[in-house]
DNA sequence: ATCTAAATGCAATCTTGTTGCATCTGTTTT
DNA sequence: AAAACAGATGCAACAAGATTGCATTTAGAT
């Protein structure tokens, strides 16, 4: 709990009950959680605009993850150390479940490397994939 | 002209106006396009409700290719020839241009394997690309 | 304890997409 | 060529995700 402090410090963003208690529903987490979800878990103890903030905020600081479902919903999840605010780690694969329709961050060793067609500037990379997770 | 005709025909469909005009636009761009810049195109000249149905309709029968844009919001692209009703081709990467926001279908060679977790089933694979367009 | 910028809550709005239903039209059949 | 019918269209209403404006509250600095 002492972390969710340090880490919004860090970032120079208050200490507020909902960013704490976002950072520490997404810590326990290993997919990633959309807003409806979270909200759910506020039980009526946050406003969703207020929620709809505090992710956004989260996520432009690099602490959260920001992933689009398969339904184009957005969904967040923890970041890895190695991202910042200026850059998100991409590396790894987002595999969507077609039954709980959660999304899991997996690490991959090679990724891999596409040489596109002339004069198209490559930014990053991403890995999608579907299926069904361990738990369904 | 006639091939729309034709297409259409052979997957059971009725040639009508919205569909062919649907389909000749799409089958001029090399980019997947939004209901929005279809509808502009249309002029008042097709209802919401109508382009919308038509292009589940053309992607439901394989001659569209859906894909949602870094917004969540689905973009429509002319599918290749391997792509059927029962199932999308979708050996290919989707370019995703952070200016002017086009997804581009770019074949891609050696196409990643990867190695899930203990318990995940794997269905399908998306390789998705950012960057910036040859045109921007 | 006071002050201020940042965060919150509420209402309103926007956008993308869907559903129900009455009407119209492409195609098939006679 | 006309009738018939399923399939397509248009309109209105709705739904869900997300954003904006603004007044109020609050965290954290002085």
């Amino acid at each position: 709990m002492d972390y969710m402090i340090q880490l919004l410090h860090e970032n120079g963003l208050r200490n507020t009950p909902v960013r704490r208690k976002v950072l520490s529903f997404l810590k326990e987490r290993k997919h990633a959680v959309s807003h409806a979800e979270l909200e759910e878990t506020f039980n009526g103890n946050a406003d969703r605009v207020t929620l709809y903030r505090a992710l956004q905020t989260l996520e432009q600081k690099g602490i959260l993850h920001k992933v689009l479902d398969r339904n184009g919903i957005a969904r967040y999840a923890m970041c890895q150390d190695s991202c910042s605010a200026h850059r998100h780690n991409d590396q790894h694969l987002h595999f969507h479940c077609n039954n709980c329709k959660n999304v899991f961050c997996i690490p991959v060793d090679d990724y891999p490397v596409v040489t596109l067609p002339k004069d198209f500037e490559l930014s990053n990379i991403q890995l999608n994939a579907e299926g069904i997770c361990d738990k369904c």
